[in-house]
DNA sequence: CTGTTAGCGCTTTCAC
DNA sequence: GTGAAAGCGCTAACAG
């Protein structure tokens, strides 16, 4: 329970002026006399006077706080993009208020809602897997806050968006595995709905059309992101007659996942299968084997998001463009997918 | 930019009505005509209003704000404590902000004036290892606005505190090597500021003591949680004349250091060295051999901490506790320390 | 049931 | 230089 916190008008009172002086005073209006400003700030400091943003947010229409809507915590990806959008914001002076939806349209919608409500003066947005309608997310351009979407992004959104080139970096992930020997490639593939799912897809597609690799439904494996479920596929795609020697997965925790069900299979990596995963997370180059893996630079999509919507927030409305911002990854070889001669 | 925002008057001169009206309907107020209270709320609809939390928040002196103050997010420690204090902190419809000190003092006393004058209903804190002031913190307490600390807590607060019991756990983890037949372990030590450190230092003591072991300060070596760092320590140790068998690591980033070094000098673990961590972080699980680690239930540091934030703010400052959660952890005895006969 | 008034803490004209 | 007054968007007595 808050005790009495000290206004303005309570230094005003103490030292016998008016409260607009004492404001003038506080925020270092140039034409207030020398010996009053120090009585101010004197007094100011003895009772711990703190402005109350609360009041000067309601003057100026702004809060301050950008918001951030991120689908899940279960891996350590969106941790790590919003403490790259943290940092950027803290910089500038903004406070980050986060909510995640737990893959759930419902909540995302609920979430978004608060962030009206607290008048944010911006949000990064990360739609869940479910997520299908974005009017929601349009009341945001219609009161002319922006939004910047980030990974998992949508087309029917007209707004500035951060990605990575997935289809290349899926396409560099297959074709290594190709170069490696591997003719028969399996791929944990993302939710349909996701478009970083589609075009790690098409990457997958496209590299194995290049090397005239024949394309087999039948180990294409469609993955909710569930973790725990990734056994069941492995040990379906190893008992088949004629299991695969590659396997693209759509993340590092499924990836990671299949590596430690092959190698109680007894089987070996990369001998037998050689995998490759996607976004180089934490325990990836710890694994045995270390996992070959799609570098994304996480924390940069989360500070470039942020700072594509500090630009937004600059400029009128009208004067908005919806660029999308494609970072580069990179393929980390490591030794699920190739041990070079003179390893150990 | 943002365009226009409706707002209670618009609705209300549209209708033809006053502001109170329209408050009241929107708010649910009993008394308020069926048929205008529906013509309201259509309104309200059609115009995306939402309600300004800044104005409420100005009335009623309260933000729904929670403050987080965190030394760093390095290691995926502090993320997951964050984790935990929102799920609760959004379960109760407070919002949470978050700010990281990067270990320094002054940043953290920043953050805190940034908390201040954000006007957050509590906070949330976990200091930097340099800090030794705490009138930043004591305001706090000055101005009835709750505090709780976890982790790196302080004895100069009198305050909520959420820890899990240091003390027993680095006694079990030493003498769990003891226990596989070590006798010379080493200890990297945290630094000596945070209690954490001083606990975990004095469990370790403690164990070699009841086991009739010779404290030996050569092989306690003193290391202030920068990655890297541990590579050179490791070095040390393992080319003493008298090198010690066993190895107890304030964390696991420096355990899964240690392991790495010892392994490229050609040593085997644990046979040669018992190794053992402290958290459970990503990864510890995956590194070969797996490392044997005490568990902390991080996310629920969190939510308890600000569970008990929350009891706070609902009494009386004279009312206030300074209880100390104590939660248990658990070692996770893996491949570091010791393996099974059974093993393959 | 509804309108009027005051006020949350602060900034910002407009006077003097 | 400083004070008085208005107002940001909303709620909460107090009337009627």
């Amino acid at each position: 329970m808050k005790v009495h916190q000290t206004t303005i008008y309570d230094i005003a009172r103490e030292l016998n002026i008016s409260k607009s002086t004492v404001s003038r005073a506080l925020t270092g209006h140039p034409q207030v006399k020398a010996e009053t400003r120090k009585a101010v700030l004197e007094l100011a400091g003895k009772l711990d006077y703190q402005r109350n943003m609360l009041s000067i947010n309601l003057i100026s229409r702004k809060s301050n706080l950008i918001g951030i809507v991120v689908p899940e915590f279960d891996t350590s990806y969106f941790p790590q993009v919003i403490i790259g959008a943290q940092a950027m914001a803290q910089k500038h002076g903004y406070n980050i208020i986060v909510s995640q939806s737990n893959e759930k349209f419902e909540t995302e919608v609920e979430n978004t809602k608060v962030m009206l409500a607290s008048q944010v003066d911006g949000i990064l947005v990360s739609i869940t897997k479910e997520t299908r309608s974005f009017e929601h997310l349009k009341i945001f351009q219609r009161k002319g806050i922006p939004i910047v979407m980030f990974n998992r992004v949508c087309d029917e959104m007209i707004v500035p968006k951060v990605v990575i080139n997935d289809y290349e970096a899926a396409f560099g992930a297959v074709e290594h595995l190709i170069l490696t020997g591997k003719k028969r490639i399996a791929h944990l593939a993302g939710p349909d709905s996701l478009i970083t799912s589609r075009k790690r897809m098409q990457g997958y597609l496209d590299a194995l059309k290049k090397h005239h690799l024949p394309v087999d439904e039948s180990i294409i494996i469609p993955y909710d992101l569930t973790l725990g479920k990734v056994k069941i596929y492995v040990h379906h795609l190893m008992e088949l007659e004629n299991p695969p020697d590659g396997l693209f997965a759509i993340n590092d925790p499924a990836a990671i996942e299949a590596i430690q069900t092959i190698k109680k299979m007894g089987l070996s990596i990369p001998r037998d299968i050689g995998i490759v995963g996607f976004s180089n997370d934490y325990g990836s180059d710890l694994i045995e084997p270390s996992l070959t893996t799609v570098a994304q630079p996480i924390q940069l999509i989360g500070s470039t998001a942020l700072q594509l919507l500090l630009d937004l927030m600059d400029k009128e409305v009208s004067q908005w463009k919806a660029v999308t911002k494609t970072l580069d990854s990179s393929l980390i070889i490591r030794n699920s997918s190739f041990i070079p001669d003179n390893a150990s």
